[in-house]
DNA sequence: TGTACATCAGTGAACGCGCGTTCACTGATGTAC
DNA sequence: TGTACATCAGTGAACGCGCGTTCACTGATGTAC
């Protein structure tokens, strides 16, 4: 028994391939819509409509909308950590602590909720659903990890995870202040004070 | 033709008290209510309840769902803002800002969203609500007028309205974050780190 | 003071609609021989 | 190679339900005389 034979024949494998992408379709379309509009205003129907397909078949590929929802909030801000530690892993770590907290703390990312960050955007939402927080916690410490190895040490050399912590705090209310500002000078004055503030001392 | 006959009889003026009153219950239910579950989860009929009333009457209130929204994330952020105030006005500086910074990176605060501060729990969701942000807004500005009065000038002397914008972004995302935590030693930490990032050098 | 009337905050049944979910089906693809 | 069959991802009609909103009404309160 061959492990192909195993996860099924070729006929299988194939047919599973494009399964699963089509199902990254559907968790792509549906964490643009979630962030844009938010988890609650965004229907099945229209987060299949949004990836070419008709909302009958999407059970087909998750058991309910909440299990959709853990996996769309799990995904894209693991995707989000996963950026963060390519450029911690550059080689450059002055480079990489500017566009980690320039990326973030810019009004592009801003203006682009439905790209953006999850915390940001529907944090507050999931974390009224216990059930998917979890993968989220895991994501923020890998953040956390980041920010902890690009700004400096304490005083006695060992890592500063509180920094790095307030730091993160910092960049996500920023955002979601900037986000509210209906003054754009305002906004852009946010982002501004946030990135002087993370920044500090480096 | 006195004020009294301008604005009706003693009869109106009583009747119209009481259906002021009718109506601060029902917007401190919708408060409550929509921090605690956020504001699509939450239907008028169950905002009615808590209230004591029953759904119908909502409309000789309200002119839509949307009216109450704007009305209640306006009121409970313009408290918000008056209590820190409040602590401002106190005389002693030292001691007011221990109370805000303290007061509202505080587990009790991230345990009690429905009372908690509207910027961490519905802020993003008020944010994709175009025309419910110019009197949030005016409340961010008066919490960082507040932050401004309380925490160290600049070098020169001059209000550090930088440090006290960072401020208010650190101690809401601090509180995003710590409702995201599920272990309550990490949510704990990012409260701490989130404090003495705002306190540092007071 | 007593009685007939006016007002209007709140009630509760009803509306059309879109939600999450189910299910019998279609039709493209691969398999058996 | 060709033909009959099996699989199954995706379709679209249908479901029960709760939403936001409307409206005819009730009944408590105050007014007129």
């Amino acid at each position: 028994m061959t492990s192909v034979m195993r996860f099924g024949n070729v006929h299988m494998r194939t047919t599973a391939a494009q399964k699963a992408e089509t199902h990254d379709r559907i968790v792509e379309a549906a964490a643009r819509l979630f962030r844009q509009h938010g988890i609650d205003a965004v229907g099945v129907d229209a987060v299949m409509r949004a990836a070419g397909l008709t909302h009958g078949g999407f059970y087909g590929h998750f058991a309910s909308k909440e299990a959709l929802v853990g996996e769309v909030a799990a995904a894209a801000l693991a995707r989000s950590a996963a950026r963060w530690e390519a450029a911690a892993g550059s080689g450059d770590g002055r480079a990489a602590l500017d566009a980690v907290v320039g990326g973030y703390l810019d009004p592009a990312h801003v203006a682009q909720a439905e790209r953006g960050c999850v915390l940001a955007t529907i944090g507050p939402e999931v974390a009224r659903r216990p059930e998917h927080r979890a993968p989220l916690c895991d994501s923020v410490r890998r953040m956390t990890d980041v920010l902890e190895s690009l700004l400096p040490p304490q005083a006695d050399g060992t890592p500063d995870r509180d920094r790095a912590r307030a730091a993160l705090a910092t960049m996500v209310g920023a955002v979601v202040l900037a986000r509210l500002a209906d003054d754009p000078a305002e906004a852009a004055a946010t982002l501004q004070a946030a990135r002087e503030a993370v920044l500090e001392g480096t």
